[in-house]
DNA sequence: TTTATAATTCGAAATATGTCGAATAATGAA
DNA sequence: TTCATTATTCGACATATTTCGAATTATAAA
């Protein structure tokens, strides 16, 4: 496969782990977590846990696991165990990387 | 149905739209077609017709039309028939609005 | 008018996705 | 250690998606 192939299956990747509503909500929450004019349901570090993700969307627990899988394997959020909770936040790179994509 | 959850379905429905790989590279296609740099099977005006998008992607007439059926349901492109064929080009509108999206 | 070309619509089949609930695993607290 | 909390995995089911080929529509050319 070429790189051109392989581009254009990561960006696919990326825009369906995006193209279901629950799921940007997610991403959403996350990258606008803790900046002004934001619900104070997660933490100040700019984290949140599975939890508190799922509280907001209607969805169980296994659900909310299984979108923030999506949203990991696709490289959009990064996460990391502390405690009982996953915390997970936004991947930054990725953020200047999609922008750059609509640029043409 | 809130203005908030309007808008989420609709970005949703964009980044499906986006979400399959020969999808994408139709869009990219487009968005970049008569640009320097690119391959010339489309019109100078910026434009392409179903027939050309076609030729490099494997796919058959009819699967096309569905994917650019696809991209003008979501927003991402335009289309005008000319003659036989049917013109398609990039809404340099919705271009803007997703540079904007990913700008937290 | 008849024929050719371009695109769309429709029906069908295989595959993928979203969601749930039950069971399991990981960690912290009593 | 035992119990409680948080998150993940698994199996299942309903729904959606991708793609094709055949039939149809729209336009141009002979």
């Amino acid at each position: 496969m070429s790189n051109n192939e392989k581009k254009f299956k990561r960006y696919a990747a990326i825009f369906k782990a995006l193209s279901n509503p629950n799921r940007l909500k997610i991403f959403f929450s996350l990258a606008t977590c803790c900046k002004p004019g934001t619900i104070g349901i997660f933490e100040p570090d700019n984290t949140a846990c599975v939890g508190d993700i799922g509280k907001d969307l209607d969805i169980v627990p296994s659900t909310v696991s299984h979108h923030i899988k999506e949203l990991r394997l696709a490289g959009l959020i990064k996460t990391q165990r502390k405690g009982q909770n996953i915390e997970c936040w936004v991947d930054p790179e990725i953020l200047e990387e999609l922008k750059y994509f609509f640029s043409f």
